[in-house]
DNA sequence: CGGAAATTTGAGAAACATCAAAGTAGGTGG
DNA sequence: CCACCTACTTTGATGTTTCTCAAATTTCCG
């Protein structure tokens, strides 16, 4: 239970044995079936998750009932509406299995805990969001800057995995335009080649 | 010299004077008159930088030589090129002053002494990062699901101080549209009240 | 195998870009 | 303080891109 998230934390955040039997106490297991939700719109998001298996999605919905991806999880990261989660406010996004998966959860008390009892934790925590807003910039420039044929290929170079998992009516939803019109850019793309 | 700095880290971060004097040691006063550059895409980011007064922007110029700003930075605010202040690889952005400005700026080596000397430093890095990136969530969210009006009237009640302040291609650019477009967008909002 | 979900294709409409030109505002030197 | 120059904004005409709606095809799963 919570194999990948110990090895994470032992190889990229330097925790040792003693460490991570105080970080067990304050973790919550959970298995998903594909379609469930974790989050629902609406409700208060009491928990960051990392994927030990499977992957998730979260996006938001609009009045006309319009689905916009804003991220995928897959093993090894981590996902959560973040601004829910730091103020109790009510989520607006909602999150669900794209695949069965197994979850890691961590509470805001065990992690508020873990800001104060482990220093290392709470620099793991920094270099994860950074990593997180780094990655999040590139893409905001992509969609500024790249016409879709460039942002189509980035994506599929960066996150080979997610292509091969996802239909792909998500990744138009992530793209933020419509399934046709990414049909046709493939199509574009293959026709050149 | 860094008033603003240490205001905001004593109000907001929870530094007494002695942490401040820590720091004061590390900090490099700067002054930009207008159109200057802080930093040229290819050279590396050595510094993040904290806005004393004045407004810079931060951006990215493709092949044809359009720019694409990617943040505005106003009093109180850090901006940099993160990624190349992290690893030493070349900028992708640009950084030029909007207005004549004065900054406080943190080299690479004073950010690991302090990250390494106080671990309020840490939280507040922390927390600022954590800031930055619901507020990129939030811009991105916007730009896959809102039109345009929506987007720019958005724009102007986040941040009225910067629609006052900076001419209106630039904040066409940092839509990721042309300045033609965003009179028109502008020129429908008006006549819709 | 059958049905539902996903993808592709097509045609027409809407949104946005481009190019060109006219209008407006701001700042600087005379 | 005015005149002028430059930078910015607006307007117009046209072209391209993307969306929408509809239908045909393919793929996946029970």
């Amino acid at each position: 239970m919570h194999e990948l998230f110990f090895h994470t934390l032992r190889t990229k955040a330097g925790f040792n044995d003693q460490d991570l039997e105080v970080i067990r106490t304050h973790l919550t297991p959970k298995k998903l079936r594909k379609k469930q939700y974790l989050l629902q719109e609406g409700d208060p998001c009491k928990y960051v998750t990392f994927v030990e298996k499977g992957l998730l999605r979260a996006y938001s919905i609009d009045e006309k009932g319009s689905e916009y991806i804003i991220q995928f999880a897959l093993e090894g990261w981590l996902i959560s509406d973040l601004y829910s989660f730091l103020t109790g406010e009510p989520a607006t996004y909602t999150i669900d299995a794209v695949e069965d998966s197994e979850l890691t959860l961590i509470s805001r008390n065990a992690h508020e805990e873990l800001l104060r009892a482990l220093p290392k934790y709470e620099t793991w925590i920094r270099m994860e969001i950074t990593a997180a807003y780094l990655a999040l910039q590139r893409r905001l420039t992509a969609v500024i800057s790249l016409t879709l044929e460039e942002r189509y290929e980035g994506f599929t170079s960066l996150y080979p995995d997610i292509v091969q998992r996802v239909p792909q009516w998500m990744i138009a939803s992530y793209m933020g335009l419509t399934p046709e019109t990414l049909s046709r850019v493939r199509k574009k793309i293959t026709e050149r080649k």
